[in-house]
RNA sequence: GGCCCCAUCGUCUAGGGGACCAGGACGCGGCCCUCUCAAGGCCGAAACGGGGGUUCGAAUCCCCCUGGGGCCA
């Protein structure tokens, strides 16, 4: 049996999309999974939109995810070139090969012309298609519109069909397509440049790929590009036709629906490990009733006729979820790692310098392992630790109900007892502050509460002791001090 | 409008004629733990869209309806 050869083609028309990736994942798990090749091409025949910082940025967040080709337009392959519009020479070559073979035929319609027929069709109310007047011009015909100066497109002969194009979708079963339905289509513009649906089955067939998974918007196009396959003499490949990821309001996901470009996850501290996961999770599951995988068991794991046929609505709380988990397991294994994705947010957020050195990375790491499971994606640093590396700014309720007359003697108390704690680690810091709270009177509450506000400026966040012991003793004092300054200047 | 696809808790899903008064997870609520917030533990509310068949028996098979979605125009 020949090997696998699946195959993701995004047109760099913007960045890589949830979606995108999400098919691209299941061509890459189900390459791997049969140890297959993967394929990378890029479909940039649409030159007004694409350009080469959004293919080399979608290059990029692949890296970054993980999902690696084995051909593609930046390493080349046996059978490249990768990128549609170094391919030209090839599809003039079939669109001729099509004509020789009378399975194609110039149009020299206008638009203006085909636009009326569409309006009679619609006033008459039938379906609309093309009426195929092109398709008989003989010769003198063709060159009177020549002369004109009319520049034909290029269609597909596929009215005559009888029989019906049966599609043996690989998720979605046998589906059939009446041949009524079936249109004469372009599939090369009057410029030249050739159609999706052209260009596609060149490639794919060219490139030798044997399963095609996309996403089923693309459903509709499989009977026309089999009838192309006929007529070019060649066998089609599998196809595998994957639901569409829907928003919250049950459409299409797009970007009305907030961020789709992995790169925003990316920037937010999310984990590629995550967002893989996350997505073995829409329209397919493992066996086992578990959440959490890591990639290889994903791989071995994933089941091409076991993916789901509904359409799955995108679940940020899931992935978000899911992320906290992975972020867990990144800290207790590869503390660096997160280091530097927090260090890039810190640094975006303009609370540290671009690079670090050893002794701020260190800290960082420290600061990390106190905010703990806290730590759900990357950007969570900021809210739980931005006081480490600026001054503290109360947030007003918390100041208003925690720095306060009642608190402030015993703030005061506490600043003084940890100038003289020895050594500055959690358990002496913990030690002093209830020694203060039993020489008040009061409740260890009493204090814990406005301390956390005094250092933090938050109620909510790491564990007080811990959270001193990292801040130091110097700053832990005299942010003490500052908040019962602040709580003077409040009274008058 | 035409064609095609889809339908189990709010969400992701398990289930494929009896194992199902439907299992897991996210989210939500409660309790425990606790210096707060998380994490963790325990508990809870929460679904087979409707109607017809087939069958001794249907979430599961068939048909219709409804709803949703995609593509084309």
């Amino acid at each position: 049996m020949a090997t696998v050869r699946t195959r993701f083609a995004p047109s760099p028309t913007g960045y890589l999309h949830i979606g995108g990736a999400w098919t691209a994942f299941f061509n890459w798990l189900h390459s791997r999974n049969q140890g297959g090749t993967f394929i990378l091409r890029i479909e940039d025949t649409d030159r007004s939109r694409s350009t080469e910082e959004y293919e080399a940025a979608i290059l990029e967040d692949f890296r970054w995810l993980g999902i690696t080709w084995d051909e593609g337009p930046d390493i080349g392959g046996p059978v490249g070139p990768y990128r549609q519009t170094e391919r030209g020479h090839l599809y003039a070559r079939y669109a001729q090969e099509l004509v020789k073979r009378g399975a194609a035929y110039p149009c020299y319609c206008t638009p203006e012309e085909l636009d009326a027929e569409r309006r009679r069709a619609e006033a008459e109310r039938r379906p609309y298609r093309y009426s195929g007047r092109c398709r008989t011009l003989d010769a003198d015909q063709r060159a009177a519109f020549d002369a004109e100066g009319r520049k034909p497109s290029l269609r597909l002969r596929v009215r005559n069909l009888t029989e019906p194009i049966v599609v043996d979708d690989a998720v979605r079963g046998r589906v059939v397509f009446e041949p009524e339905h079936l249109d004469d289509y372009i599939i090369v513009r009057s410029d030249g440049t050739p159609l999706y649906n052209f260009a596609n089955v060149v490639d794919d067939h060219l490139m030798r790929v044997t399963l095609i998974i996309r996403a089923s918007e693309h459903l509709s196009n499989t009977p026309k590009q089999f009838v192309m396959y006929q007529a070019l003499g060649w066998t089609p490949p599998a196809v595998a036709h994957l639901p569409v990821i829907l928003g919250a309001d049950r459409k299409k996901l797009s970007k009305r629906h907030g961020d789709t470009a992995v790169r925003e996850y990316r920037a937010q501290g999310y984990l590629p490990e995550a967002i893989l996961n996350f997505f073995a999770l829409m329209a397919w599951h493992p066996e086992a009733e578990r959440e959490v995988y890591e990639l290889d068991e994903l791989i071995r794991e994933f089941r091409l006729d076991a993916i789901g046929r509904a359409s799955p609505i995108f679940d940020l709380d899931k992935l978000t979820w899911l992320n906290a988990v992975h972020m867990r397991r990144a800290i207790e294994r590869d503390l660096d790692r997160v280091v530097t994705l927090c260090a890039g947010i810190l640094h975006r957020a303009g609370l540290l310098p671009e690079t670090l050195s050893d002794n701020q990375r260190r800290y960082l790491g420290d600061v990390i392992k106190v905010v703990g499971d806290r730590l759900r994606i990357g950007r969570d640093i900021l809210d739980y630790a931005d006081f480490f590396f600026r001054d503290v700014a109360f947030e007003p309720e918390a100041a208003a109900k925690h720095l306060t007359a009642a608190s402030a003697p015993l703030l005061a108390a506490y600043a003084d007892a940890l100038a003289g704690v020895e050594p500055f680690e959690r358990s002496a810091i913990e030690a002093a502050l209830r020694r203060v709270c039993a020489e008040a009177g009061v409740d260890a509450r009493a204090l814990v509460h406005p301390a956390r506000v005094a250092l933090t400026g938050k109620t909510a966040g790491p564990g007080l002791f811990e959270l001193t012991e990292l801040l130091g003793r110097e700053r832990a004092v005299a942010r003490l001090h500052n908040a019962v300054e602040y709580v003077r200047r409040a009274a008058v």
